[in-house]
DNA sequence: TAGATTGTTAATCGATTAACAATC
DNA sequence: TAGATTGTTAATCGATTAACAATC
């Protein structure tokens, strides 16, 4: 399903330790496990969402999909004072974007999804610092780099497109 | 920004032609021209939504990023009868998937997004093939794969999130 | 023992980087 | 001519794949 071959899997197994038994194979279940243990998977996340006022923070605030995936949406931040105190979902009223740095530590949220307009990004990303935490998914499209302090990854929606839309030009090119 | 070396951008480029002259540097709109040509952004290119029914494809639909990037949601699908016919910005009403092949045509699309839930894929998919689009971006949490007749992207949202937890359990393994 | 499958070492392949001639 | 920068060839590096001993 991934392209991988056999070699390859067994080499980036064996990078974390053995988890098979040499002539008879990997129980997979236990193998489940470990790499359950790798992902950090083990324990639920609380996440964060920054910009929940606009369409797109909002859909993924309701979004079912992480719950199953073990991780909960505990907070919602917008910059806006017409949406703060609005209810959504189960998570709560949307906060102030001053208000983050508190209510992170109050809440022990590890992630924070940002989804607020390219404008806004500076400004907010100044607060996330603040709150120290060490995980964000970026929606916005403005490149934000990792740090030490910080990890974070880009989803570009745009760029996305512009991407296929290269494919578009050179047919046959699809495969990964 | 991208963390290249001079000589990796030169290598790339040269993959495509020559854009620069030697001894004196590039011109930046001509190669931006040129990029643009590459990527094949200088056409508009049409695109549809299908799931627009659900939170987010109503967001992506609503969405005013993509217009500036030259594309152009023109038609919206969804499986449920509920939903169908009704306004979205103005992308026009939500048509029922299985005129997705026919407007397809009409439309001349050629990107479609998907936005519907998991247990839907299979059966949109198969509308999708049949509609002869050659690019799909797909936000359902299952892999779709390309093949020689159509190209997809997925984006799993819950991933990025599992990634992201990987990273915090190993602090200073950031960086790209 | 014969067959199968892992973990690991060695060989291969491709991508990144360095070096340099060509050019302004 | 001296300095700068491209396009390209060669060297280096890392990742993928193949081979094989260890093990059941």
């Amino acid at each position: 399903m991934l392209d991988l071959n056999p070699a390859q899997v067994r080499k980036d197994l064996a990078y974390f330790g053995e988890f098979g038994k040499r002539g008879v194979g990997y129980s997979v279940s236990r193998l489940r496990d470990h790499l359950i243990e790798i992902l950090g998977l083990q324990t639920r996340r609380n996440v964060g969402i920054v910009g929940a006022g606009g369409r797109l923070g909002h859909a993924l605030a309701l979004y079912k999909g992480f719950e199953k995936r073990n991780f909960k949406v505990v907070a919602l931040f917008d910059k806006d004072p017409h949406v703060i105190h609005q209810p959504v979902g189960d998570s709560g009223t949307i906060h102030h974007i001053s208000e983050l740095p508190t209510i992170v530590r109050q809440l022990s949220i590890e992630i924070l999804i940002l989804t607020v307009p390219a404008e806004a990004v500076r400004e907010v990303f100044d607060y996330i610092l603040l709150s120290g935490v060490k995980a964000v998914l970026n929606f916005a499209p403005v490149k934000l780099n990792s740090t030490e302090e910080i990890c974070v990854h880009n989803v570009d929606l745009a760029i996305e497109l512009e991407s296929l839309s290269y494919h578009l030009n050179r047919p046959g090119v699809n495969l990964p």
